[in-house]
DNA sequence: CCGGATCCGTTTCGATACTG
DNA sequence: CAGTATCGAAACGGATCCGG
């Protein structure tokens, strides 16, 4: 089943800060700007593991560190992370990037490509920033206290 | 946002329902066999009604009974649960719809036309069968207690 | 009957403090 | 740095009640 991704508010989140920005470890996460807690962060990574989603591997240089990776099941769920974009920039109050993400529907093959090609070769450049801007916007806690 | 959408366990299951099967009523949902509690249901209701997704209309021969309806935006969820749905298909343990599944994967666009198509002309007849079988079998409960 | 609203016990979440 | 421990707050689920 799918509902230890969706089904849950951080879970999504993660997913798309290891695939789109280039997070991989625990603080980067922590200190994102969307204010998980430390007990939530650490058993929604357990569980993003435990459904084959993502994988940690002990930093080579410090075997302190642990960098976390989306599997090639993880990073499969880029269409739909797409399209949940393009549907929140396609009913979302107009916004500059919303019309680039538009455009992105056209070249959608091509965007999928690239963002495994990213994956695959480990590469951490930031990807387009609308697709960042759009997936923050779009995603982005709902400032639910204070 | 669309946290009010993804982020939660039901709301997804309902407008699966909604697309897929042809639900109109609150006692289908309730009945749905995931067993959602009533108090719960009427708030997921309440809450996609207010994000826009579905929209109550009081049936023309018995005002008694209310058809809740996608409304646009609401259909327009369908690329991205046609793509869970594949990546499920994708990586769960082979079964027999999968690869028909799969399959679709080619005529993503022919298919997200159908389903837009029943949607216009309020067709209910029941969907490509191994689509409602995937997306049972991908967002089903996941048989919490008892 | 249908579409909820209300009450209440239980489970899960989340903020903060703390630890190896 | 990468997590536990704790504890109050919120969400959930079951049962029951209610208006049309």
């Amino acid at each position: 089943m799918c509902l230890e991704v969706f089904g849950d508010r951080w879970s999504l989140l993660i997913v798309r800060d290891l695939m789109v920005r280039g997070y991989r470890t625990f603080k980067e996460f922590q200190t994102s700007g969307e204010g998980i807690a430390t007990n939530i962060l650490a058993d929604r990574l357990q569980k993003l593991e435990a459904a084959g989603i993502i994988n940690p591997e002990p930093e080579e240089t410090d075997g302190r560190k642990i960098n976390y990776r989306l599997t090639q099941k993880g990073i499969d769920l880029a269409p739909v992370l797409l399209d949940l974009l393009i549907w929140g920039a396609r009913h979302e109050p107009a916004d500059a990037s919303c019309s680039l993400i538009l455009k992105m529907d056209k070249n959608r093959d091509q965007i999928l490509s690239e963002v495994e090609r990213r994956w695959r070769e480990r590469d951490s450049t930031p990807l387009i920033p609308s697709f960042d801007a759009g997936m923050a916007r779009q995603l982005g806690r709902t400032q639910r206290h204070k």
